[in-house]
DNA sequence: CTGAAAGCGCTAACAT
DNA sequence: ATGTTAGCGCTTTCAG
């Protein structure tokens, strides 16, 4: 069934398509008449103009693009709503793909949204979290993100300036590893993380140095990078139960691996926080349901997901954008964190 | 900067559009020399064709339109996921939209997937949900329906014959009380669900049905529906404990009240499964990492996402399909349900 | 194998 | 206040 187009109405209205036009934009006065006749004609067709041909020519769609690396991942549905939230106001909607951050899929996606003509992409995830990306791939986004505004969202690319909006993670370790400190632990260890990812490689800095500033000993052994999964926190954690000198706290990069920890702790018949206090990172809902609830940093995902279509934004009106737009991260004292034995 | 078209390349190759075209779409035999040099300008500009300009005339654009109510529940980015995997293949791309139930959120976002053409539609949540749906609300969703391929997951529209993919909550229910039974209990309650809403009638029925298929007493006292947070199953549980007789298990209608419930328990110093055995629905990721592990019905979340493209894919082929398809939900037993005590 | 030209549905000068 | 017309960037006959 062939949709109805501003011709069929023009013609039933016996008036020219750029009337019809003037009513459905509001772009110039019609009489009240016309207008009335017109209007009639496209409640009994339920007329909707086609975007696509208004876009063609307007060269703007309403539309934006976001690649995310797994939507199954709760950080990304909460940027995501942060995002539509903003957005909503000037009526974009967004073309949104799952790269499992898998960098040919984040290819294809990128020619896709440039294909369709998207009046700006928010990347996350993938290439843009590697510590080392292959040269290609670099190119690759900075060659899409000069003919279409983009902005990385917490993560970047070295030697480009591609315009990124990232919460402090160096200042959300520090925040969580000082409360540590300040509950009287002396013992603390890391624990998960990748390490080629930038994510892994800036908490572990911020964690070295939050530990120097406060003039205390860092122990080599205590620190386990592996994955960001439960189970990779869990084989953590249970090394470290094993060795004869043991932290009485640990840090974790994600709130996953964090949970990791406490089972493993919970199974070695030892408690949270009293034998081990845990801390987390991102505030995913699972840690604040779990037992004991989970002390973590929150990244404000959001805000993260409103910053970035707002800067977008700005980057649509062609106006100065920072390089960084930077959100600083809150720590979430709950239950999982508490003073050391005496 | 002006995007490179299709004309800059045939001017520089010194040919004609169509025959960029036919390299473009390999859609006809081009002379070798002529294409290699084609498609090193293509190369040269990093041309992308404009999707748009070819949509007009294709009348497809490959996109798909999804409307779900909250993709910050778990639930939906699963089905997100498994839809993203089925399309695949077709170069589908999709335009999400979080309606967060609001109807008036809905029609504008009808609206817009249909000026924006897409291929089709795939709709979740809100008023499919409903046991009572306003008028015109059904109205405009048969209209737009009639226009555009969609399918209905999980929810359903009185009086009207629109396509619809759901789990059978039914049987999903059926199977969850019947383990119950299995287990050797007699006692057996009913929490969480707001009553205007369909999967709660849908469920408070097939628990009527299968207790009563099973000899079993129905106690109206037992039936709780309130609504789906984690409060209201705390909430419900806290009224059942409180009865001089109660049940020595409960079916909750989704993981989140099942949560509250286990809470409730626990607070009140009982064990699960051994003073109440507790089962949920849904499989959220939280349900195997809560402690206890939650004996729990899956929807199927990612087929639910891989059939309802299946389904639009053959609609818009102009293929028959049928008016419902239904999956067979699955129960996943874990610790939260066991016998009673004698 | 290649080119010319019509047209997809709409907007925006430019006329009237 | 309204109509005419030229595109927007592409595909697709129809000729050659």
């Amino acid at each position: 069934m062939r949709q109805v187009t501003i011709y069929d109405i023009a013609k039933e209205a016996k008036v020219s398509v750029a009337t019809v036009s003037r009513v459905l934009n509001d772009t110039a006065p019609v009489k009240g008449a016309t207008r009335a006749r017109i209007e009639e004609l496209i409640q009994k067709y339920n007329f909707q103009p086609n975007a696509m041909a208004r876009s063609l020519l307007k060269k703007e769609t309403g539309i934006i693009g976001v690649i995310v690396p797994d939507l199954t991942n709760p950080f990304f549905p909460e940027v995501f709503a942060g995002a539509e939230q903003e957005a909503q106001q000037e009526g974009h909607t967004f073309l949104l793909s799952n790269s499992i951050g898998d960098y040919t899929k984040e290819s294809e996606y990128l020619s896709i949204l440039r294909e369709k003509r998207v009046d700006g992409i928010i990347f996350m995830g993938g290439r843009i979290n590697l510590k080392q990306c292959e040269d290609h791939l670099v190119q690759e986004l900075v060659q899409h993100a000069s003919v279409i505004p983009t902005v990385l969202v917490n993560g970047g690319l070295r030697n480009t300036d591609l315009i990124r909006v990232a919460t402090d993670e160096a200042a959300g370790t520090a925040l969580a590893v000082r409360h540590l400190i300040g509950l009287g632990h002396k013992q603390i260890g890391f624990i998960g993380g990748e390490s080629h990812m930038t994510t892994t490689s800036i908490k572990l800095r911020a964690f070295r140095k939050t530990l120097k500033d406060e003039g205390l000993e860092i122990r080599e052994e205590w620190l386990l990078p592996d994955s960001f999964s439960i189970e990779s926190g869990k084989r953590q954690m249970l090394k470290m139960l094993d060795m004869k000198e043991r932290p009485t706290a640990v840090f974790c990069v994600n709130d996953y691996t964090a949970i990791g920890a406490i089972k493993a702790v919970a199974e070695a018949g030892l408690a949270v926080p009293d034998d081990m206090s845990i801390v987390g990172f991102d505030d995913i809902p699972l840690a604040h349901h779990f037992i004991p609830e989970l002390t973590t940093v929150s990244q404000q995902a959001h805000e993260l997901g409103r910053m970035a279509v707002k800067v977008l934004k700005t980057m649509m009106n062609k106006e100065k954008v920072k390089k960084l737009t930077t959100l600083d991260p809150q720590l979430i004292v709950r239950q999982s964190t508490g003073a050391p034995r005496p």
